[in-house]
DNA sequence: ACAGGAAGAGAACGTACGTTCTCCGTTCAC
DNA sequence: GTGAACGGAGAACGTACGTTCTCTTCCTGT
């Protein structure tokens, strides 16, 4: 299921004036805007078509199916939110500061106009029940977050309880600040994780 | 808005043989049940209608449309929700196990097989971007939970910052067990809870 | 008994949307 | 120059769904 996009990206040639894939890197680009702007299930192929500037044609060549694109707007979700998430812990200096750089990131992300809680939790919440693709792919980059956690945990040779603590902490940022629409939560969950660090640590 | 429900309670009468708001209840609570396991966009009103029991016709008599119903469901989502909570808060005992309380509840709840995450969570995901009054609701629920967490917070005698800590680690907790489909999260965050209350009554 | 009205079942209507098809203009090879 | 392939615009199709309407049945009050 994950490999489609991998599979039509080797086959990429030009046609004429513009790469294949970077007509399918626009389709992806607008329908995360899109989606994470009215929802997944607001947004129909029409507007995407429009927003995008790309004829239905072209749209149903680079996807079979709405549900295609959808997972492919959340590999592209998690592509960036990872790369996001690691280029402001690489700016962090000991392990310890690494850690709270989790919420260093989620702070500048929250503080964006277009944030409206986590892209995952959304799709999960909409098409999750529908749809076990969905439900899946949320599992898996929840899960991913969990593992990268624990190795930043790890390094700053804390026990292994407090990944997963760090971890609610953060979830529970995103949510809290989508629904109330401020970007406090952040600092709260911030001065929560350096208790809970310092706490994991003297006890180790 | 949130009043229409009390409006039409109040001129309830006999229809012959079942209380009017009787048949609202059901409505709601079939409506509560069916959004929960599938998703609000995901259930039409003939799918309602035929789980109700009831017909078309003394649905829409009810409920002047869907997104009143799916007001009236969250009105009763925030009703047990909040009555469930103080009920296991209330059974303990002091004040530092009161706010602990919080997550025995959460635990209890992500057993349960429908749990598919927080209702207004969900809501807010699924239709937050495009209704306004849901989105509202979805607000005012999650700040009437921070409240109570700060009740209970200041009679256990803690610095402020201490609710919207907890109030996060429920938040991700609800998240977390959502996504990840196991209820493990509870006693992560109850063990969380623990640290952040002790460091915040022993610094005050 | 009979008129009148309430209530259920489901047909009908309008709309939205995912997906496919058709038409037409453009381009490119020869 | 010409034909054939390609691509864009949008019409068309089938389906689903929210909402309303119609018909029939059954109960009620006198």
């Amino acid at each position: 299921m994950f490999s489609i996009v991998e599979n039509v990206r080797s086959q990429c040639k030009y046609n004429g004036w513009m790469h294949i894939s970077e007509v399918r890197e626009r389709i992806v680009a607008t329908a995360d805007e899109l989606y994470n702007a009215k929802g997944i299930q607001a947004v129909g192929m029409d507007e995407l078509r429009t927003a995008a500037g790309v004829s239905l044609k072209k749209l149903y060549a680079e996807f079979p199916s709405k549900s295609s694109i959808v997972m492919a707007v959340l590999e592209h979700r998690h592509k960036s939110w990872t790369e996001g998430l690691d280029a402001t812990v690489q700016q962090a200096g000991a392990p310890r500061e690494r850690l709270l750089a989790i919420f260093d990131y989620l702070a500048g992300w929250f503080c964006q106009d277009s944030f409206r809680g986590c892209g995952f939790i959304n799709s999960f919440a909409e098409l999750g029940a529908i749809s076990p693709d969905v439900a899946e792919y949320a599992r898996q980059h929840k899960e991913s977050f969990q593992e990268y956690v624990a190795r930043l945990a790890g390094e700053a040779g804390a026990p292994g309880f407090l990944a997963p603590q760090l971890a609610i902490l953060a979830e529970g940022a995103q949510t809290t600040a989508a629904i109330a629409g401020t970007s406090d939560a952040a600092g709260q969950a911030r001065q929560a994780a350096e208790v809970l660090i310092d706490a994991a640590l003297t006890a180790d």
